[in-house]
DNA sequence: CGGTCGTTTGACTGCGGTCAAAATCCGTGG
DNA sequence: CCACGGATTTTGACCGCAGTCAAACGACCG
C-alpha cells in the first residue's frame, strides 16, 4: 500500500485518452469543469490491490490506462473473476457504501477517481453522466451474461478460445487496429488469472493453450505474446457464430 | 402466438402491485399519468415465448405477475439461462433495436409494456425513470456476477443449494414473509430449466435434489413443493457465508 | 386406455481436477 | 556476466465428478 502514488497534477480532461469512452463521454465543457474539481489521479503498480471487497468505498472512477480485474472469493479460497477492467471502464457503484468485489491491478494502472459523495450529488444534477453510466452498465450486463454462457456451457477449449477472442476484440478496439490485420497482442493475464476468469484450473488452461498452438489456431512468442492468424478459425473454436460480425 | 391476449383495459398505475418496485417506482403522479398513455398490458400463457432473440423489439416493459426466463442458445442447442424474471423486473434494453436473448414465460405471465420509442423519449425527459432503471440494472449486474461464481466455481450440490436459496429469498421478499418462518414455496422451474440455469444436465439436477432431500436439507411434497426446515443449513450447503444476513 | 411430458434411477465414460515434478522465465545481487 | 531463488508455466499420471445413454416410472390428459 505504501508504493501507491497520488499525482498532484491531474491532466486536463480535454486531453484525456478516454475522454470519449468513459463515464464523462457525453459531458459538455462546463460539466467537465465541474468534474475536474472533484477528480484526482491515482497510480497503482502491477499486483497491487486497488479495493478490498467489503471495504468502505470513498471513491468511484475510471481506468485511464492499464488493466485491472474484479474478483470474488469464497471462504475456502475458490475465486472467480467477474470482470476485466480495461481503459475507460468504470469502477464502483454509486449508491453503495462498501465494495462488493476485490479490484486488483494486473498491470501498472492509472485511475481517474472521483470522491464518491460529490460524484453522486453531481449525477443527480447531470443527466449526461447518469445516461452514460446507464449505457455502460447495460453493456457490462450484456458482457456478464455472455460470460455466463461461457462458464456454464462451454468446454475448456472453447473457454480459452472465447477469452482470447474477447481480448483480441477489445485490444483491436482500444488500439483502433483494423480487424482484418493479423491480430497480435500481449496477454495481460497469468495462466492462473485466466483460470479464475474461465472457471478452470491453471493446469487445464496451460494444456488447452498448448493444444490450440499445436493445432495452429494461435501462435505464441514466449508465454504471453499471441498472434491470431485467422480470427474466423478462433471464433469457430470458441463455439461462436463465426460469420455475422462479432467484430463488425 | 394466437393465444396471446391483449387486455383492452390496463389497470390504474396507482393500484399496480409492482408500483413501488418496478421501473416506475420513483415516478410522481403526473409522470405516472404520462406513462399510462404509452402503456398496455399483455398476457402470455405458460410455455409461450415472449420475445425471440434477434427479433426487432417494439416494446420494453415490466413483469407484473408470473415468471419468465432469459436464455441464450448456441447453434448446437446448448442453452444457458442468464436471468430469472420475477414480478417488477424489467424486460428489454432502451437504445437497442433487436433482442439479445429469448424471453420465455414459465408460468402464466402478465406484462406491463411500453412502446419502445415513446418510452425512450420519455426517459430523456424523466430522470426519475432513468435513475430507477440504472439502480435496477446495477442490481441485475450484481446478480449476474454472483451467478458467475456459481457457474464457474461451485459443485453440482452447491449449485442446487444456491438456486434454492435464491428462489427462497426472492419468494420471501415478494410475499413479504418473515424469513424466520418455515420457508416453503413452489419451484417455478422444471428440472431442465434448473439445469439450464445452473450449467448442469437435468439428470444431475435430479440426483442432487434427491440427495439434498435424503440428507434432510430440504423437504419435498410432490416434485415441486419445497420446504426448507433450516435456511442456515441450506446456505452452508450453498457455500455461502451462513451468518451475516444474506437474508437480513 | 395409450400417449406425452417430466422425473428418477442405473451403468458406464470421459473431461477436467488433483497431485507431483520438471522446466522455463526473470529479477537481483555477487 | 553468471549464479541463485522465486514465480510462472508445462507436463505427466491418476482420479472422481458430472455427463451420456438408456430404461423405467408417475402424473396428467385426450
Amino acid at each position: 500500500m505504501l508504493n501507491e502514488k497520488s499525482l498532484s497534477v491531474s491532466p486536463d480532461c480535454s486531453e484525456c485518452p478516454i475522454r470519449h469512452r468513459a463515464v464523462c463521454a457525453r459531458c459538455e465543457t462546463d460539466e467537465l469543469e465541474r468534474l475536474e474539481e472533484i477528480k484526482y489521479y491515482r497510480k497503482f503498480e502491477a499486483g497491487q490491490t486497488v479495493i478490498w471487497s467489503g471495504d468502505r468505498m470513498e471513491f468511484v472512477g475510471s481506468v485511464v490506462s492499464g488493466i485491472a480485474t474484479l474478483t470474488q472469493t469464497m471462504e475456502d479460497g475458490r475465486t472467480q473473476m467477474v470482470g476485466l477492467l480495461l481503459p475507460s471502464d468504470f469502477v464502483g457503484r454509486p449508491g453503495r457504501s462498501s465494495a462488493a468485489y476485490d479490484v486488483v491491478a494486473t498491470t501498472d494502472l492509472v485511475m481517474c477517481c472521483f470522491r464518491k459523495a460529490p460524484f453522486e450529488e453531481m449525477m443527480l444534477r447531470t443527466p449526461h453522466i447518469a445516461q452514460r453510466l446507464l449505457e455502460m452498465t447495460l453493456d457490462e450486463l450484456d458482457a456478464a451474461r455472455e460470460w455466463m454462457l461461457v462458464l456454464g456451457r462451454k468446454t475448456a477449449r472453447e473457454k480459452i478460445a472465447s477469452l482470447l477472442s474477447i481480448i483480441a476484440r477489445r485490444d483491436a478496439s482500444i488500439n483502433q487496429r483494423d480487424v482484418e490485420d493479423r491480430l497480435t497482442f500481449d496477454l495481460p493475464l497469468t495462466r492462473e488469472a485466466m483460470a479464475d476468469y474461465l472457471g478452470l484450473t491453471l493446469e487445464t488452461v496451460s494444456r488447452q493453450v498448448s493444444a490450440l498452438r499445436k493445432d495452429g489456431v494461435i501462435e505464441l512468442e514466449g508465454k504471453r505474446h499471441v498472434t491470431i492468424p485467422d480470427i474466423g478459425r478462433l471464433l469457430e473454436e470458441a463455439g461462436d457464430d463465426a460469420d455475422g460480425g462479432v467484430f463488425a
